[in-house]
DNA sequence: AGCACGCCGACT
DNA sequence: GTCGGCGTGCTC
């Protein structure tokens, strides 16, 4: 008689050994199992207990020395069919295993047996939605995308205050007469509690929302409720693309500009490219939004991928705040070595005689970035990782932004004994360059440091809309999503800080950055201004930032890189190669070229660049160096890298060297 | 990657 | 003899 045999997705097999394994399922287990369960299977010479996913159940095994299944451990699939499907294309796309890419899609800490708590009741209201002129008219060309039964995608480009949530709000009320489910995604729940509020005040208990402050238990029961088809309608970050609705119609992406969205770590996906699988495999609608589109998205809307739909004007008519462009070099001469200028300072006080709030950005915390030595210029550097160490006012030490090392602050030069300066500025030393100049007022500090507590976002946020600080000031958590009527000043503290990144990306960061920022401004019925402190005035992309002019800066971006070659018009995929060892890593990337270089040999729409050390070489004692394919991508180019990759791993030769390939990568 | 097996030198 | 070094190859 045959038996059953199950082929089994591993969690202990790494990328270089991943494939389905077979293993026999006992007797005892043939009526508790189907495919979409968790199982314990033993794994390797010392069979070592390992977790699988059962990707299918058949009879015939072409492989005779089979070891059995230990115990089975849902006692429902909690993977649908289509997840185990989407996992099988995750590998191909991102470098992982199917394992990886189906981990991802449940919930942290799975626990068997799970009584699902009460839930608050909460009863939608019925304010009907209603749509300005343009946004209707804007409505109405998405709704017939929507009904269509064939996938579709769409990019919404709307200036900030646009109201774009209400045209989601109207689309989801569609999505849902037609009898289907949707998700939104935003890039950080903590920053838009005012958009999870809306949604719940439409749908009701109809909503889950699912993102990374949730404790794990609360997690389980939000994606038990989706799963049990308890609720039609998800608001979540990244990883609530995987939510498991059913008949899904509809999917959101706000902001998708957003880094946020992709994964920094294995599987290395794009929430766009899972977000597309999904409506594609559903026939539904995907729905990218942005005041300032991804240079991508745009491309594909160019380029007619994807459908585009513009709002140009602002919610109640509000005019967008003028802003002004301060030169700090100028200031520099002038005398002034501080982080604010003399201009932002004139325009503080008068805000503060106004009892009108502001909101400075300074895209670094802590309170010097660099500590270096006035007479021999040695610097300060992290013994683990080739950054600098930065100055901390809160405890006084010095503390690498990359691993955590931490040192107590030294009186004096290590090397000469000289006197050590501080330099540069972070969050920490504007606020106290900020007290020093107005001694009388509150300053809420919102970055990484102050807001590692539980809704420590939100208190802080409340504080400042109950008017209890006159200045709000903050990292890159302050640019997005914030509407306060009061707030009638935005200052950039140091625009040129991202924009000198070796990143393709960093004109696009910038431009989006500064654009989102001076959105924060002149949102009531007070008008507001923004001030932009920069070291290039005439770089052309903050002074297109200032005026808001995407257009154009999309015009200037794109011909660049089609001038370069970058994406979106080709592709580039990098190999990451890291070691203890540098000289190993060196020695291995050489290989590594000269291997690919040998299979795309006559191929000469590929070009192979580097090595190079990347952008921060040295992370935890680990050596980083990185190798970049520039090709269009496609699944012969991804079988090729991912066969050298195996290769590779498979010389022992090559022991202690790890490589990881990121198709488009974020710095 | 992780782990057992095996073929060599050093030591009881 | 036999203990343990790490080089080699496999993982259902």
């Amino acid at each position: 008689m045959k038996q059953t045999v199950a082929k089994i997705a591993v969690s202990a097999a790494t990328f270089q050994i991943d494939k389905p394994y077979n293993y026999l399922v006992p007797s005892s287990f043939i009526d508790l199992v189907k495919p979409g369960m968790r199982v314990l299977v033993p794994f390797g010479l010392g069979n070592k207990e390992s977790e699988g996913v059962i990707l299918s159940l058949g009879k015939y095994s072409e492989y005779d020395k089979l070891k059995e299944v230990i115990s089975v451990l849902d006692d429902e699939p909690y993977l649908t069919a289509e997840n185990l499907k989407l996992a099988l294309w995750m590998s191909d796309r991102f470098f992982c295993t199917v394992y990886d890419a189906l981990r991802t899609m449940l919930p942290a800490k799975l626990k068997s047996k799970n009584k699902s708590r009460e839930r608050e009741e909460v009863k939608a209201s019925e304010e009907n939605v209603r749509l300005s002129g343009e946004q209707e008219e804007v409505f109405t060309e998405i709704l017939p995308l929507l009904k269509s039964i064939t996938p579709e995608a769409a990019l919404l480009y709307g200036i900030t205050g646009s109201g774009k949530t209400l045209i989601y709000i109207k689309l989801i009320k569609e999505t849902l007469l037609l009898g289907k489910t949707a998700i939104v995604l935003v890039p950080e729940i903590a920053l838009t509690p005012q958009t999870v509020r809306i949604f719940e005040s439409h749908f009701g208990s109809n909503v889950a929302v699912l993102h990374s402050a949730l404790g794990t238990g609360q997690r389980h029961d939000e994606w038990k409720r989706i799963k049990d088809g308890d609720v039609r309608v998800v608001i979540g970050t990244r990883s609530a693309v995987f939510a498991p609705l059913k008949n899904i119609g509809l999917i959101v992406i706000d902001e998708e500009q957003e880094h946020t969205y992709k994964s920094e770590k294995s599987p290395r996906y794009h929430t766009r490219e899972i977000a597309k699988y999904r409506v594609t495999h559903a026939s539904g609608l995907l729905l990218l939004a942005s005041a300032t589109p991804s240079i991508d998205s745009m491309f594909a809307a160019k380029t007619g991928r994807y459908k585009l739909f513009s709002l140009k004007n602002r919610f109640n008519k509000m005019e967008l705040p003028p802003v002004l462009i301060v030169d700090m070099k100028k200031e520099l001469a002038a005398g002034n070595g501080g982080g604010v200028s003399s201009v932002l300072r004139g325009e503080l006080e008068e805000n503060l005689l106004r009892g009108e709030q502001s909101i400075l950005f300074i895209n670094r915390r802590g309170s010097s970035p660099l500590v270096a030595c006035g007479e021999c210029g040695f610097t300060y550097k992290c013994r683990y990782c080739s950054v600098s160490m930065i100055y901390h006012t809160s405890n006084k030490r010095l503390l690498c932004h990359y691993c955590g090392y931490s040192i107590s602050t030294p009186v004096k030069c290590p090397e000469c004994s000289g006197k050590l300066n501080y330099i540069g500025a972070g969050t920490q030393k504007i606020e106290t360059e900020l007290l020093d100049i107005f001694p009388d007022i509150s300053i809420i500090r919102m970055d990484a440091d102050t807001t590692r507590r539980k809704d420590a976002h939100k208190k802080l946020l409340t504080a400042f809309r109950r008017r209890e600080a006159q200045i709000l000031l903050g990292t890159q958590m302050v640019t997005k999503g914030l509407d306060f009527e009061n707030v009638t000043l935005v200052g950039v503290l140091s625009a040129d800080s991202s924009l000198y990144l070796s990143d393709y990306r960093a004109n696009e960061k910038t431009f989006s950055l500064i654009t989102q920022v001076i959105g924060r401004s002149g949102r009531g019925e007070k008008p507001g201004r923004a001030i932009i402190q920069t070291f290039t005035p005439e770089h052309k992309v903050i002074s297109l930032a200032s005026k808001q002019d995407y257009d154009n800066f999309y015009e200037s971006e794109i011909a660049l890189r089609k001038a370069l070659g970058s994406p979106p018009v080709r592709d580039l995929i990098a190999l990451m190669v890291i070691s203890t060892n540098e000289s190993k890593v060196i020695h291995s990337c050489a290989k590594l070229m000269s291997s690919l270089k040998s299979y795309f040999r006559g191929k000469s729409d590929i070009k192979l660049l580097g090595p190079a050390p990347a952008a921060i070489p040295k992370v935890s004692n680990k050596y980083r160096y990185r190798l970049l394919v520039n090709c269009k991508n496609n699944k012969k180019v991804r079988e090729t890298i991912a066969h050298v990759m195996k290769e590779f791993a498979k010389d022992s030769k090559n022991a202690g060297v790890t490589v990881i390939a990121d198709v488009d990568m974020y710095e």
